[in-house]
DNA sequence: TACTATAATGGTCAAAGATAGTCAACACTT
DNA sequence: AAGTGTTGACTATCTTTGACCATTATAGTA
């Protein structure tokens, strides 16, 4: 087998053991498996993504660390669909309002949480000397960004 | 655990039972902790800041000391105060985190919405051909129209 | 009293240490 | 050839330490 299929299945039975969460040392698991410590993050790279369910947070310097959080599956397919389809890579403010809309009438979203991230969005947050397309680009960066925040700290789906 | 990240408890520790103000010995901290005076500083610097929220008033030579103070607590009425004397027309991530991170602790944001704001002022979400000061700027728009967002919705909730 | 030396503190800064990230070249598979 | 995997050099970030600096109090001395 591949070492990158190796390193793979030993962090999902790390997962499956310790729950939806863990923390590594990339170190650590680079020298376990002899290998170069760019190797983890090419195993992170190609199969802990948000898109295979899972989210990643690390720290560098001393006392530095990697941890992955494991989507429940329904929250996985759902952010996959809300990310790259209803959000890609440019999103109007129009747009964006609507699916947080959504997502507030199917108790995604708090009111407060919807509220916040409508105002991340608004044309009003965005008046600018910016071509309209980097503003777009730009609303689609920051709501994938507020949409992975939901998902890694909820426990419930992102709904249908 | 980081030491850094002890010393920080500690010393939040201390200021949650002796309310809003401590005085502590720089030497004392350090023996105590088994480390360089300086990393006494680096706590300080990294972590107690204004930006953090806290105040620093120190002494040298016989007798000295390091007191901390911890700012007054911070309630929407004062989100508006903030708007201004915080963001400003531009901010960095660096200091929108400490910022929300900031809120959080006195609980004006809870952690969700802690974590929806600071997706949406991260630096990673304005990888994008801007000039700098056109980040900030952006950066500073959402922040305080998020904050606006809260402040109205506390008064709704609270009734002031 | 005025001055000085010394002890007792805290401050600064740069170097070293500890991690993780990126990227492009090279290797292996299909 | 194209796609996937592996490595290593270089980079970025965060922490810890230590040498040297600055300030203040106090004891000793003229």
């Amino acid at each position: 087998m591949r070492l990158s299929d190796t390193i793979e299945q030993f962090i999902k039975t790390m997962l499956t053991h310790d729950e939806n969460e863990i923390e590594l040392k990339r170190n650590e698991l680079a020298e376990y498996f002899n290998c170069a410590p760019s190797q983890i993050n090419y195993v992170l790279a190609t199969r802990f993504t948000p898109d295979h369910g899972y989210l990643i947070q690390s720290r560098r310097g001393g006392g530095g660390y990697i941890r992955i959080f494991r989507m429940h599956q329904d929250t996985s397919e759902q952010l996959v669909y809300l990310l790259e389809e209803r959000v890609g890579d440019q999103i109007s403010a129009l747009k964006a309002d609507h699916l947080i809309t959504q997502l507030k009438e199917r108790e995604v979203l708090s009111p407060m949480e919807a509220g916040v991230m409508k105002a991340a969005v608004e044309e009003s947050s965005y008046t600018l000397p910016i071509h309209a397309a980097v503003k777009d680009a730009l609303r689609a960066k920051i709501l994938k960004a507020m949409l992975l925040q939901i998902a890694r700290k909820s426990e419930t789906s992102l709904g249908g």
